[in-house]
DNA sequence: AATTTATGTCAGCCATGTTGACGTTTCTAC
DNA sequence: GTAGAAACGTCAACATGGCTGACATAAATT
């Protein structure tokens, strides 16, 4: 093995054959999206929950009614995966189902006020970073900043979550 | 079990006491991450690599000679986690490490050509996706959504490299 | 010379993702 | 009315990538 310098470590861009690749964002997304999902994380250990239970509260609180089917394609996981926390949730009483009135083979997930408490309280955390971040960006920025997010998600597929909040964004432009 | 109607889920903001709860950003954030990472995944599954040789791969070639403490610091994750990932990394010639000239202790990290090859080729799936999200933003636009992602990150105890991404940031303004 | 630091490594556990197979209830189509 | 499809649940096994604890080695520091 050869012997190097330890000085500084300099970013260094590797040869940008046509564009120039953005760099600088995709490490800040890294960092701020690490640090954001940080906050939830510590709230969540002391209930013994994950992020992954984390997810599936935080969708069924904001979109109460939501069919197993639906958190399936919100989470993009496998129903074994989904089934393993949802009988937690479950079990332990942060959230109910009930039986479709339309399809009684459906089951629509509610968040109870125990279940609706936790997501408030860790989104009150997030919040509480975000609002920071904002500080200092008028509400013209605020709406860039959106639009930027929005832009980042795939359109092709949309679930029922996804289309929801595409319709909501467009009917405010 | 009660039954219930399998209608439109509208988003339910839960009781926003005090200040108002931000989860379209939340939820936005949510999303635009789940497929930013998501063009990588692809990638990275022809090689044989997940997400965690990635991120290891996307630092050391960023940031070259960078020492595994620092690496350590960057993703928060044990050296034992670190050692898994790096060692395969190693072995198949994307990284190599020379002996540090001050301390002879240190293991210095840097990507091979092979290395920055798989790099550079993620780093462009991911720019191409910002530059699409960035199209019809103006340049004041696009700094404040970096504005907003620095401000999002710790700042308290910041590593070697989140140090280098904020003084090249305060230097541009 | 003793201690601390930087790194590596073994062993095992946990959370959360995966595939494949199979069962039940209920809806839909013929 | 019966056959098939759809929505959901569940069992078993496996992979990835986190974790803790323990211990080893080489090099720096005191």
């Amino acid at each position: 093995m050869a012997s190097a310098d330890s000085r500084a470590t300099e970013p260094r861009d590797t040869a940008p054959r046509g564009g120039e690749l953005r760099w600088d964002i995709i490490e800040l997304l890294f960092f701020a999206y690490r640090d954001f999902v940080g906050d939830a994380d510590q709230e969540l250990e002391a209930f013994g929950f994950g992020r992954a239970h984390h997810r599936v509260m935080h969708f069924v609180t904001r979109y109460p009614g939501l069919k197993v089917a639906d958190l399936l394609d919100v989470l993009r996981i496998t129903k074994q995966s989904l089934g393993r926390v949802l009988k937690q949730l479950l079990d332990e009483g942060y959230i109910v189902q009930k039986t479709g009135s339309n399809d009684r083979r459906q089951r629509l997930l509610f968040a109870t006020p125990k279940g609706e408490a936790l997501v408030t309280k860790l989104a009150t955390l997030q919040t509480t970073r975000i609002d920071r971040a904002l500080a200092g960006i008028d509400p013209s920025g605020t709406e860039t900043v959106r639009r930027f997010l929005r832009a980042m998600i795939d359109r092709d597929d949309p679930d029922k979550v996804l289309e929801t909040i595409f319709k909501n964004a467009s009917a405010k432009e």
